[in-house]
DNA sequence: TACAAAAGTTAGCTTTGGCTAAATTGTGTA
DNA sequence: TACACAATTTAGCCAAAGCTAACTTTTGTA
C-alpha cells in the first residue's frame, strides 16, 4: 500500500489505536471541558494579576492584555459576575471574591509549575510562557505531579 | 495585605509579570488560533486511524470516538469536505485526500511525540493518553523539539 | 466648571460546534 | 423480495465567544 499513513508504526501507536472507544471519548470530552473553563481561569488569573500589579485590575487594560475588544471584556465579565468570582459595581474597577481570589491562585501556581517545567526542560523562558498559556488547562493532576518533580529534582544539581 | 494572593512570588513570577501586553496578547491568541483547528485535527487523525484499523471510516464510528452524536460529525465532514482534507459521496465512508493524509500524518507524529514524552518523564501511559489530547494542539516546535531530545536521551539508558 | 477624550456598556451580528427530531438512504435477513 | 433496523443527513435550536457601532459614564484638563 503506497498510500497508507501508518506504515512506520511502532509498539505504542498499536496500543494507542487498541484503546476502546469509550475511553478515547472521555479524553476528548475532557478536552472539550477544559474549553469551558479555559476563558474563566484565564480572566481570573489577568485579573489577579493587574491588581497585584497596579492595585486594581481595569477592563480596558484586560482588554489589551488578551488582545480582545472591550465588548468582548465587558461580555465575559458579567460571566463571571454570574458565578462569582468578581465583584463590581458598573463602571468601576474589579474585586475578586474570596472564590475568585482561590482559583485565581490554583491558576496562578498551576501556570508557574507549568513554565518552569518547561524551563527546567531546556526550553527558552519566552516560548516556555507562550506554550504554557495552552498547556496549562490540560495537564492532570497526575502530570502535574511528575512536572513539579522533575523541575525539583534538575534543580537540585 | 492579608488578601494578596500573590505574597509567595518567585523571581520568574515578577518577569512573567514583566511581560509586554502584546507580548501577552499574542500568547492568548494563539491559544485561540490552536482551538480552531483543533478539531480539524482531531478528525483528520481519528480518520486516518480509522481506515488503518477498519479499511474504512464510517461516521457513526467517529461518532463514537470522539464522543459526540451522528449529527455534529456530519457537519464536522462538511467542513473537512470544504477544506479538501477529506472525500465522501452521500452515504458513504471516508476517505483522505493526499492533503488530508499529509495533515493526518503530522497530527499523528506530534501526537506520539507528546504520549512517548510524557512516558518517558514518568506519566502512566493511560494518563499520557488522556492529557495528550489537548496538549498536543499547544505545544510548540521549539517545545516538541527539546520533547523529542528528552525522549531520544532518557530511552537510550 | 465645562467639555473632550477615555473607559465602560449595550445592542445586535457572526461563526463554531454542540444538541434533538425527523427525513432519507442503505443493508441484512426472514 | 420486502421490510425492519441501522446509518446518514437535514433542519432547526442553543450557548459561547468573538466582533462593530452606538450609547453612557467617568475623568482629566483647559
Amino acid at each position: 500500500m503506497t498510500c497508507d499513513p501508518m506504515s512506520d508504526m511502532t509498539e505504542t501507536d498499536e496500543n494507542a489505536l487498541n484503546r476502546s472507544p469509550d475511553e478515547q471519548a472521555s479524553g476528548f470530552e475532557a478536552v472539550r471541558t477544559a474549553h469551558q473553563s479555559e476563558m474563566v481561569e484565564d480572566y481570573v488569573e489577568l485579573i489577579a494579576e493587574l491588581i497585584h500589579m497596579n492595585g486594581a485590575a481595569r477592563p480596558v487594560e484586560i482588554a489589551e492584555r488578551l488582545g480582545v475588544t472591550q465588548p468582548t471584556v465587558s461580555k465575559n465579565l458579567n460571566r463571571l459576575k454570574r458565578e462569582g468570582l468578581i465583584l463590581q459595581e458598573p463602571y468601576r474597577s474589579i474585586r475578586l471574591t474570596e472564590e475568585g481570589r482561590q482559583l485565581a491562585e490554583a491558576c496562578r501556581k498551576r501556570h508557574r509549575i507549568v513554565v518552569d517545567f518547561l524551563v527546567a526542560l531546556g526550553v527558552s523562558q519566552e516560548v516556555a510562557e507562550y506554550d504554557a498559556e495552552g498547556i496549562e488547562h490540560h495537564v492532570s493532576e497526575e502530570t502535574l505531579s511528575v512536572f513539579r518533580a522533575f523541575t525539583r529534582e534538575r534543580s537540585k544539581s
